[in-house]
DNA sequence: ACACAAGTTCACAATTATGCTAACTTTCAA
DNA sequence: TTGAAAGTTAGCATAATTGTGAACTTGTGT
């Protein structure tokens, strides 16, 4: 169990509202956050990989702490340079 | 032989450059066709689903077919009016 | 053939993410 | 401690998607 799942789990949380917006937000980082593995595992800088995509630090640094909000293609360039697809379903 | 089988069994997708793209239209293609796909299973029209995540059906005929360029949140409107989550992983 | 429902396409306005710069904070090695 | 590299945040202009209504096409049942 990772220490989110963790922290996701504790009591205070089980009640009602606020659990479900912990849950919400934890899903709007989780892809931000598997950019960010990607990067580091290729040992990039956010400054590196903005050149690759044609774009600057700044948005990298929203692409992996905001992601929630952001298209789709954006997401594809990123894969392009780790030589991954993107694979999207609904569960 | 379904139009789409026809037009992929053409000679001209046998050369390189060109195949290439029809298989990226292809990708682009599966993701509205799954929420067409999920939209039929319920027996919902455009126009239902459109005024469920409050737009109109033209709206929901474009994410269906052309569902390349698309905000995730657009996206997750969708899944959850089916009560489906969105995944995204790169593979 | 007809009428109606369903779906598509177009153009435009409105909304929203992106690209960018600058200033700030954090990290870390010397 | 101090300096530079790395990362974050904010605000703005730009570019792209979305919302919308109208006109059109397709599909379906009578």
């Amino acid at each position: 169990m990772s220490d989110i799942e963790k922290f996701i789990n504790q009591k205070e949380l089980a009640t009602s509202g606020f659990r479900r917006k912990v849950e919400e937000e934890y899903e709007n980082l989780k892809l931000g956050e598997e950019i960010r593995q990607l990067r580091l595992s290729r040992g990039m800088t956010q400054e590196e990989l903005a050149k690759m995509i044609s774009t600057t630090k700044s948005a990298v640094s929203r692409l992996e702490n905001h992601s929630k909000n952001v298209h789709l293609l954006t997401i594809e360039k990123v894969a392009k340079i780790f030589n991954k697809k993107v694979v999207i379903n609904f569960q």
